[in-house]
Formats: structure tokens, sequence, C-alpha cells
DNA sequence: CGGGCCACCTGGCGGC
DNA sequence: TGCCGCCAGGTGGCCC
């Protein structure tokens, strides 16, 4: 379930947990994720301390003192439990330990990946090397956004999902940002006024601002619990209404496919 | 190069 | 109860 305010939440919740702590110990359950676990992922890690922890796009990274990355990426349906109480579960594919804390890594589809890299050489992995600016960073304004989609016609809400375009956001944002800014999820990007661009930038802003709050309240029972326990689904306003009564006129909720993901939106708000 | 489609993998749910 | 098909919050690759 992770989309970037989840996965802010994960890092904070290792930030509090693990900073400054040394690894210990690791176990591999098993190495084939979505890319394999490189062999050697041990060796680089084992008695390093954790000198920095943060997130760039949907990727957890681990700064570890001998200049090296520890990077995790949640998938669509990875967790990362801090000193779980259940007991070991099938998924767990990967179990850190520091000095007195268990970090599991569990993924049942495994489309997450955990890997490793020189820090130099962070910008030039496959995963982050085209990446677009951070969606809460300075550089995604909307001099940047108009610039980037003047020639695309792609529907604004498959660009606003494109990590060359902006990273880090997903199914839920894109539809709940794009009803927030009354845009439908069909208008060709390119087509767009900058003062649409303008106010979709701040509602897409403003949405993942609110989850990472939502996130944070409720941090303790995400990271020492079962972590699905969809703590922003209460905020929700189009994302799975299909069919219901649209929050602001009332009108049917839409659902369409849009490069193969649900799209939900309100026909009538969303022009 | 832009844009659409598919695959990767497992589990949950609704329908029959 | 059981089986089947469909669906899922991500991402990169391939093909036109």
């Amino acid at each position: 379930m992770p989309e970037l305010p989840e996965v802010e939440t994960v890092a904070t919740g290792l930030r509090n947990e693990i900073l400054g702590q040394s690894f210990t110990d690791i176990q591999i359950n098993r190495y084939d994720l979505r890319i394999p676990i490189p062999h050697d992922l041990p060796a680089l890690v084992l008695g390093q301390k954790i000198t920095a922890i943060s997130r760039r796009a949907k990727y957890v990274l681990l700064h570890l003192a001998n200049n090296h990355v520890l990077i995790m990426h949640l998938g669509m349906s990875g967790q990362i439990l801090i000193n779980p109480s259940r007991p070991p579960q099938k998924h767990d594919h990967l179990i850190f330990t520091l000095n007195n804390t268990k970090i599991v890594f569990n993924d049942p589809r495994r489309f997450g990946l955990i890997t490793i890299c020189p820090s130099a050489n962070l910008d030039q992995l496959q995963f982050l090397a085209k990446t677009g600016p951070e969606p809460l960073s300075p550089e995604f304004n909307s001099k940047y956004l108009s610039t980037t989609l003047s020639k695309r016609t792609t529907p604004i809400k498959t660009t606003i999902m494109n990590n060359e375009i902006v990273v880090g956001i997903g199914n839920i944002y894109a539809c709940e940002a794009l009803f927030r800014s009354k845009i439908s999820p069909l208008a060709k990007s390119n087509q767009l006024t900058s003062a649409q661009l303008t106010n979709l930038i701040s509602n897409i802003q403003q949405t993942l601002r609110q989850a990472i709050t939502a996130g944070g309240s409720s941090l303790k029972d995400y990271v020492s619990t079962k972590g699905e326990l969809g703590y922003f689904q209460n905020e929700l306003e189009v994302y799975g209404r299909k069919s219901l009564p649209c929050i602001k006129c009332h009108t049917s909720i839409s659902q369409i496919k849009q490069s193969g993901r649900s799209t939900f939106y309100c026909p009538n708000c969303q022009t």
C-alpha cells in the first residue's frame, strides 16, 4: 500500500528507531525480489553504522558509514516492520538486526527491492537516473511543469504519475489531487492553463502533506502492528468511490482505466 | 520520442 | 465449500 506519504512515514519511523545504530546480523530468506538482492550485500552492510536515513521518490535510503547506501523499495505490497510482535511470516524476505532492533522486510508480491550501491553512484542508479523533481520540492513549480508539459498530449493523470516528470505521485494521489483541482484526468497535459497547473501543484502538495501528517499520527501503530491500517482512507474524496455520489455535487463518481490503472473522477466537477 | 500496453507476483474477494 | 477470474496503492521495458 505504499505511496509517497507512507514511504515518508516508514523513513521517519526508521530514523527514530535505528539512526546511529550498526547492523549486527542479516537474515536473507529469498533473494529474488524485483531485482535480486546482491550477494555481497551482507558483507557491505554488516558492522556498518547508519549515518543518515532519507527518502527519494518512493525509495527509502539508509546511508552507511562506509559511504554506501542501502536502498529499499516497497513495491505494491511491501512493509517494513520494526520489532514486530507477530510471529515470522511467509513473505518476510529479509531481516536486519541492529543491536536490539529487528527490521523485517515483508513483501508478498515481491515487486519491492533491496539493493546497495556506493553513495557516489546513487544518482546513476537505474531507478533514480531519469527521475524528475520531488513533488514537495521548490523545483516542482508551475514554470517547470508548463515547460515540461508544453508538448505532451498524454492525459494529465498519466503525466503526473510519470516519474520522469515528477516522482512519487501514485494512483491514489493522482486521482485525489485532480479531484481537488477540478481537472479531468482525461485532459490533455498541454492544454491546461498555467493557473490550472499552479492549482494542481498546490493540491498535489497539500494532499501529500496532509497524508504525511496523518501517517505520522498513526506511526506507532503502523510500525508496531500490521501496517495496513489505511490511516488516510477516511480522507479519500474520490478514489474507490465508483458509483457513489460526489461529495461536492452528488453526481455519480466514474471509474475508467488509463494506462492500465483505475481512475476515479467526478464527470461533473472535473472538466 | 511520445504513448500505450504488458509483465513481474501473490493474495483477496465476488460470483457462480 | 471450491474454483475461477478479476483486481490491487509500482515500475520498467518493449513495441508502434
